[in-house]
DNA sequence: GGTAGTTAATCAGTTTTACCGATTATTAAG
DNA sequence: CTTAATAATCGGTAAAACTGATTAACTACC
């Protein structure tokens, strides 16, 4: 074996922040010690892992080509002595998960996870689709949950569950009581709904579509909180996934709108890169992912 | 990490022969390493993967578990050491281009190239001569295309290939069928050129030098197409690259004009980072680069 | 254009690790 | 009881991994 376990942490965490000094830091040994360890990995193969200029270190094509592998590898030897040690946990689980789906449904699926699975630790981040994308591709996630649709080459995406926005009022509008709403209703209703570039809005759009240049967008809120809050105190109706407004519906504080002739469909996604290995730990995650149900 | 493949290595050889002086002689070390090796591997981790029943080495009940999981990674490990000797792997290619290169030129370079060489990824983005020169200099690029001329020190600029503009009009106007322009002629013109900063329009400034303050410049585009759709309509004459041209010509949708004493001629560049290491992708590239030839 | 700040590489020196040869202890077989 | 086989251990050495300091090359800010 002409390398190491070391120099394979090395020359990921240089990957990584793309920055000697850094990477040493992270792994708690001098800059020396972290450039002559890179040095020899590279020396050993006669390659070239980076690129050097002055003072920047850029990956190259065959430093791209290696580091999924030796992420893959790393992740093994890392899943082999947790086995070592014994301890069958399964190792930290890093999550992300888009604003809506982290609030209503990934809190709950953390907890009966760990409930689940005796000394299983996942942590949550919540971001939005691109970011969550972003970070499942370098490795500092393990799984991501997200809205929008997304096409990336070096990621699986995973059809994972089904969802409908439902438009809804406070109990005391006018139109409470109203059985259907029609487009007309759409494009007299003062709106109250998330931001561009959220998912939840990219589907809102999508089920517009035709009406959407003409609607009265009177608030674009950054959380479903508060969009539940501005709909209850009467500033107009909203739209939001049903899993957002379950208990509100339930507790009658918010009423659900029935628009028969639009598609609020949607669907969440799981996404995993490709080449990362999936240790115990994430495999799961993922069955716990198909076979949860919110109650 | 707590341990090195080594000692996995000593392990797995342990394991199979029940005996740590064979293990050592087929690991060619001493039987002392190998058995100070297995001894570390077990203090390291606090377990016993023998029982030593004597003078005899027994694989328990944890070893008999880990034993399939070190097999699994150490032959990866030795995988992952294949790719790091070999590396034949071409990786992706970035490659800028100008946009008269970028859209007329590269586009099927990229598909010749990638069906040429099984496995080999082109990703292509088309900016200007400034844009594409920079990213190659902080190799966000590995090669650049580009039209303009270019003198940097951390850049190779390789000439390419050679190009002309052609002066064109619309079928219907007067100047058809007229055998040559005169300077006279392109001093009357109403022109349809490139934006000032674009490589063509470089290239276009300098065939005209002495009468360049004097030109009717009616019309400034920033694309191709929208220049020989102008000029289709009429809005008067254009000087794009040939290879931009030579579709509409052959359909006689527009038609060239001849402009003797003006030298149209310019040269292509591959622009490279001089301290870039050039892997096989990369140099694959460049002899397609010369060996291509538009049909 | 100069100056302070970053950064990767390098060097000299030290600590740690890996290894060897020799020895010892334990066991099984004769 | 002796002998052969073997694993563990010990002392010493060579290799490695690491550290702190320094250098050289670059960046960014005046």
């Amino acid at each position: 074996m002409r390398y190491s376990l070391r120099q394979l942490e090395v020359f990921l965490a240089a990957a990584h922040f793309e920055n000697i000094t850094r990477a040493a830091e992270h792994l708690s040994m001098s800059q020396s010690a972290a450039s002559s360890s890179l040095r020899d990995l590279e020396q050993q193969f006669d390659i070239q892992l980076f690129d050097r200029v002055g003072k920047r270190l850029q990956l190259n094509e065959l430093g791209r080509v290696l580091r999924p592998k030796a992420e893959a590898l790393l992740d093994r030897a890392q899943a082999f002595e947790r086995d070592l040690s014994q301890h069958q946990d399964l190792g930290l689980l890093k999550v992300g998960a888009t604003l809506t789906i982290g609030n209503y449904l990934a809190v709950e699926m953390m907890a009966s996870f760990m409930s689940d699975h005796e000394g299983a630790d996942v942590q949550l981040k919540v971001a939005n689709t691109e970011a969550i994308a972003r970070m499942v591709e370098n490795y500092e996630l393990d799984v991501g949950l997200i809205e929008g649709e997304l096409q990336h080459p070096d990621l699986d995406v995973i059809q994972w569950r089904e969802d409908d926005l439902a438009v809804f009022c406070a109990p005391s509008h006018p139109w409470a009581n109203k059985t259907e709403l029609s487009d007309e209703d759409l494009l007299e209703a003062q709106w109250v709904v998330r931001e561009p570039g959220s998912g939840t809005r990219q589907a809102f759009d999508r089920a517009m579509q035709g009406l959407l240049g003409d609607l009265h967008l009177r608030h674009e809120l950054q959380h479903t909180e508060a969009i539940k809050r501005a709909v209850e105190a009467g500033l107009g109706i909203g739209c939001l996934s049903e899993i957002a407004l379950r208990d509100a519906f339930k507790r009658g504080s918010l009423v659900p709108l029935s628009v028969p002739q639009r598609n609020f469909h949607r669907r969440f996604y799981i996404i995993l890169h490709k080449q990362k290995y999936r240790g115990p730990g994430i495999d799961l995650w993922l069955e716990h992912c198909v076979s949860y149900t919110d109650s």
